[in-house]
DNA sequence: TTGTAAACCTACTAGTAAATAAGTAAATTA
DNA sequence: TAATTTACTTATTTACTAGTAGGTTTACAA
């Protein structure tokens, strides 16, 4: 099945938010590649903020299938997969979306930002229950509270997807097995 | 003494800067404010990339006071200022200068660049530092490796006053108190 | 008092931004 | 087959962007 021209503006949209920021790109970006005119991205977008929400809106389907497909994995496992992914949006010089959504959090509408807000508690939430579920069967360390702990491995693993664009690529795989090894029994 | 247009402009800058992005801002939002023109502007700061290389400079000096300030001051109470320091950004509602030059990265003309990696550099190895120090005196738990704790803090601690914007005020206290309870003995 | 430089202002340019109106071709449906 | 809808295009508007050329005021120095 072909990619629709709304998937592509999608998927284009969310590469250059997570690249140069939502305020840094403009319509002609989206509408150059993929070879169309700048009016047909605003038939399927009426105005940036529907294409932001849209982007807010696939990245909840996307984590909503992820979730599901690891459901029956065990959590040092899930853990191990989710600090890959975003090992893997590092490499392609992006942020995480949601650190994208929040540097221009002031730039979003009402809509998308409680879209955003509802995307990252699902994160949070999946995060707290994964090491509910490590400490319970033991491949967990005792940690004081799961919120937090789920808190600062998500804000460890997201500022190093930014803070190596400025420090070195070496500084990110530090993080990422120091936040596993901390954890981990 | 009074306050210089210069400093004023650097100041607003450094202001529009961390609440909504570097992108996100014009020449316009500095001079309305300021009651002057936007060739005024243009007269201290002939380029945008000129203003942020400033805006970089200057905190910079700030951070270089700071630290001369604090050497005196025993490694527990120096991380607990930093702490705090960042504890008064994300109340402005504003983020962290390194991650906000880092999620307009590809904004940024090289000297800027290379001004913005000298100041975390700096910020890292002040932090390294004094994690060493504490581990000598007893004040600090053992870890692994001073220089990838440095980044977790630095990374924790920047990436909450993002998530906060997100979140709730109260995830940011949660992630403070969990930094100093991991750290001291 | 004249010269000069700093710190502006007025007025403008060229380019780009998001957004819209109106038209068209092709596919879908009645 | 006629009507309608989808997915665009062309052409345009309005508003703003960074940046500049050249004139004016103010202060201070020679």
């Amino acid at each position: 099945m072909a990619t629709s021209t709304r998937e592509k503006i999608i998927q284009l949209g969310d590469d250059l938010l997570r690249r140069q920021g939502f305020n840094a790109f403009s319509y002609a970006d989206i509408s150059k590649p993929l070879q169309i005119k700048n009016a047909a991205v605003h038939y399927h977008f009426p105005s940036k903020q529907d294409l932001a929400f849209a982007i807010a809106q696939w990245h909840k389907d996307i984590f909503d299938r992820f979730s599901q497909k690891m459901a029956t994995k065990e959590p040092k496992d899930r853990l191990k997969t989710f600090l890959n992914f975003y090992h893997s949006i590092h490499l392609s010089e992006k942020v995480d979306i949601i650190s994208a959504f929040a540097t221009d959090w002031y730039s979003l509408g009402p809509n998308v930002q409680t879209e955003v807000q509802e995307f990252t508690e699902l994160v949070i939430e999946w995060l707290t229950e994964l090491i509910q579920e490590g400490l319970d069967l033991g491949q967990f360390r005792e940690i004081q509270n799961t919120r937090t702990t789920a808190l600062r491995v998500l804000s460890s693993i997201f500022a190093s997807t930014q803070l190596v664009r400025i420090t070195s690529d070496q500084d990110f795989t530090r993080v990422k097995n120091s936040i596993l090894e901390e954890l981990l029994n």
